[in-house]
DNA sequence: TACCTTCGTTAGTGTCACGAACGTTTGGGC
DNA sequence: GCCCAAACGTTCGTGACACTAACGAAGGTA
């Protein structure tokens, strides 16, 4: 007499904070999964469309408007560099920083990861209807852009 | 003449699977922040739950009504034993199973942790309104009930 | 000049989801 | 009764990710 395997209890299931946690994960596997067959990775796209939408920048304003950690930030150039997709060389103007460019090669590689991602989205929101896509949308922008802190930071950009 | 900081482009922003990710992460760190005030953990809270919901179960039991994998389970299930909180005896009826019992001291921190994790929920879901609340846990619902082995997987439990 | 900040970079931390493999035990088929 | 596949608890390990610390170099400002 094995006993019947109890679900989850509903009590559980319930919690926001859990149900958040369980779409992020199968979110980012849809995701990382296209991606990787293409080599690729979630950053990647990211700081593509960032140049792509605000233009040329520095690593650190880079950083800020993908939300990936300047130390992060490296790796991913290095890898976007190495495939031919942008270019990085230091700024005249400030010695500091390096100015990253996107080239023709990142524009196309862009397009591809764009298609990707749109794929994985589609698959993702499948069960729910157009207006019930937009809702979730909504709401997940307004619960982001309410817990943020408030002022950019003191200094020291992510 | 500092360029002005661009913010995340909005191609960017209203991609869900981002989102998503977004929002679960400023969800486990208000968990995890009220959580670690106390000591405790989100995974001693979902057992414990299980526990009280569901009744005194094996290991491999409460491994599939948390959703932690059995090999988490052990430390989750050491640290709740040593605060006394439950009992774990080999069950005489399969001896390769543990029967995990949860005993008053861990009921009363279940109520205890119970609070801590509301508190976190409705900081977490404050800048929506009541109806809106309900509306994103359907969402969120909906989808993570759609994506996920169809069939509880041919063997072996996570 | 002196001081504080920003930038790129390296290195490292902690957490989490997840898998491999083990010895033990059980149950079903033959 | 014997065999084999499966489930169980457990240990160990991995890869991804968010995040911090610190450093040298450069710029801004008083």
């Amino acid at each position: 007499m094995s006993s019947t395997p109890e679900p989850t209890p509903a009590r559980l299931r319930a919690i926001p904070s859990r149900l958040l946690a369980g779409a992020a994960i199968v979110a980012d596997r849809l995701v990382g999964e296209r991606l990787a067959a293409e080599g690729a990775h979630k950053w990647h796209f990211a700081v593509l469309v960032a140049l792509a939408e605000a233009g040329a920048a520095s690593q650190a304003e880079l950083s800020r408007r993908t939300g990936i950690y300047r130390s992060d930030m490296v790796a991913v150039l290095n890898e976007l560099a190495d495939g031919g997709c942008i270019r990085r060389e230091p700024d005249p103007a400030d010695r500091r920083r390096n100015v990253i460019t996107l080239n023709p090669t990142g524009r196309r590689r862009l397009e591809r990861l764009d298609a990707l991602i749109a794929d994985a989205q589609r698959e993702l929101l499948a069960p729910l209807t157009p207006g019930q896509q937009d809702s979730l949308v909504r709401l997940l922008t307004v619960l982001t852009e309410h817990h943020r802190p408030p002022h950019p930071r003191p200094h020291d950009a992510r």
